[in-house]
DNA sequence: CTACCTTTGTGAAGTATTTCACAAGCCACC
DNA sequence: GGTGGCTTGTGAAATACTTCACAAAGGTAG
C-alpha cells in the first residue's frame, strides 16, 4: 500500500514524505508506518522524513517486484478476462504468459494477447514455461483438483477467485479472494452498527 | 466463512457440527471457532456440537442477509461483468437493480438481463429504487469523483475495485478489493521466506 | 439412576499488534 | 557554530487477539 502512493508521490516529483503524510494517504497512523517501514530498514531521515524516490526503490525490492514474474490464468471466463485486461498486472512486473480452460468452445480461440490453450496441457506447460505463479478464475467445485494439478505441476503460489476452501503444501503460498463474502460484510456492517462505524 | 461451510453441511443433512468439524473445514482452530460463535450467542450444545440448520439461520440473521440488498454496478467492463454473471451474488440475497456507465458506446445496450444506463442518472436512479450499496468497478482516476456522487445520493456501502485510496464519511461502509496488491503479496512470499509459510 | 464420554462456553494466560512518548539526529537560519 | 523547529527510530505501555484449560452440561449405555 505504501508502495503505491510512494510511486504516486514520485511521479508528482515530490522529494521527500513524512510518515505523517504517508499514514494520512494510507488511512493510518504516523506510529504505524514507522513501525512497519523500521521493520525492513531505517529509511528515513530525521528532520526531514523519507526520501520518496529511494524509498520506492527499496520497497520494490523488497516486494521482489524487480524481477518479472510469469503467471498463468487459470478459466477463460469473466473474471479471468478482468485478470488478463488488468494492465496494473502488467505495470508491476507480472506477465501472463498463458491462459487455459477446459471448454473445449474456448480453446484455440484468441483471447487478448494470447489463445486459451487446453487445460490438460497445463502440468506440462507450467514446466516448460515455468511459470510460479497461477490465478484461479474457475467455478469452486473444480478448484481443489486443479489446484492439485498445479500444485504436482510445481506452482509455488496461487491466487484463488473460487469461494472455495482450499489447501496446498506447506510450500506453496496460497491468497484468496472471496467476492460474495466481501458484499456479507457490507450487509453486516449495515445491519448492525448503524452509521457508527466508517470504513471496513 | 463459517456460513459456507454450515450451508454445505445442511445441504448434506448433517445435523450437528462440532467445533472442531468446523474448524477442520475453514482451515482454524476449534477454540477460535467457540469464541467466535459464543460473541453472537451460545449456539451449542455441550457433548453433541453446533446445531447445522439453526446456527446457518442464526448467522443468515445476524448477517442480515435475510432481507434483499439492491445493488448497482458502477462501470460495464470487464469486473463488472464478472460481478453480474456471478451467481453467488443472487443467492445470497443482492439482487443488481442497476449498471452504470458513462461511456455513450455502451449505454443502451443490453447487458445480462440488465440495460446499461447512463452514468448521469445514477444519482436520482439510487434515490428512487433506494439501493444501498453500490460496486464500484471502473479505473482509478474517476474513482472518488464517483464516490462522492454516491454518497451524495445516499450510498450506505460501497465495494470498490478500483486500486484506490478513496475516503467516505462516517456513516457510509467501504470495502476495498485490489487485485493487483494481492500478487504483490504473493510475490513478497516467494522472495522472501522461501518454503517456510503456506496460506498467506 | 449413575458413571462416563463428549463438547461447549469462558475466565485466565499467553502472544501479537498498535500506540505512546521521547531521545537522537537533521536542517535551516542567523 | 550554536539554536530551534521538525521528524525519525524505538523501547515501553497499552490494547487486541488467540490459545489454554477446565468447570458445566448433554447424551448414552448399562
Amino acid at each position: 500500500m505504501y508502495l503505491r502512493y510512494l510511486e504516486d508521490l514520485d511521479t508528482q516529483g515530490q522529494q521527500t514524505a513524512s510518515s505523517d503524510e504517508l499514514a494520512h494517504l494510507c488511512g493510518t497512523t504516523p506510529a504505524q508506518v514507522r513501525k512497519d517501514l523500521s521493520f525492513f530498514g531505517s529509511f528515513g531521515k530525521r528532520g526531514l522524513g523519507y526520501p520518496v524516490h529511494e524509498l520506492t526503490a527499496h520497497l520494490r525490492e523488497i516486494l521482489g517486484l524487480e524481477r518479472e514474474w510469469k503467471v498463468v490464468i487459470v478459466g477463460a471466463g469473466k473474471i479471468g478476462a478482468a485478470l488478463a485486461n488488468y494492465r496494473g498486472f502488467r505495470q508491476r512486473g507480472f506477465r501472463i504468459v498463458g491462459v487455459y480452460d477446459h471448454d473445449p468452445s474456448k480453446i484455440g480461440k484468441p483471447w487478448g494477447e494470447a489463445i486459451v490453450r487446453d487445460m490438460a496441457d497445463l502440468a506440462q506447460d507450467i514446466q516448460r514455461e515455468e511459470a510460479p505463479i497461477a490465478v484461479l478464475a474457475i467455478p469452486s467445485d473444480d478448484a481443489q483438483d486443479v489446484v492439485d494439478r498445479l500444485v504436482g505441476a510445481g506452482i509455488r503460489a496461487i491466487l484463488n477467485f473460487a469461494p472455495a476452501q482450499i489447501t496446498v503444501p506447506p510450500h506453496v503460498s496460497l491468497k484468496s479472494v472471496n467476492m460474495a463474502m466481501e458484499l456479507e460484510g457490507l450487509s453486516f456492517a449495515l445491519t448492525n452498527a448503524m452509521g457508527s462505524q466508517g470504513a471496513v
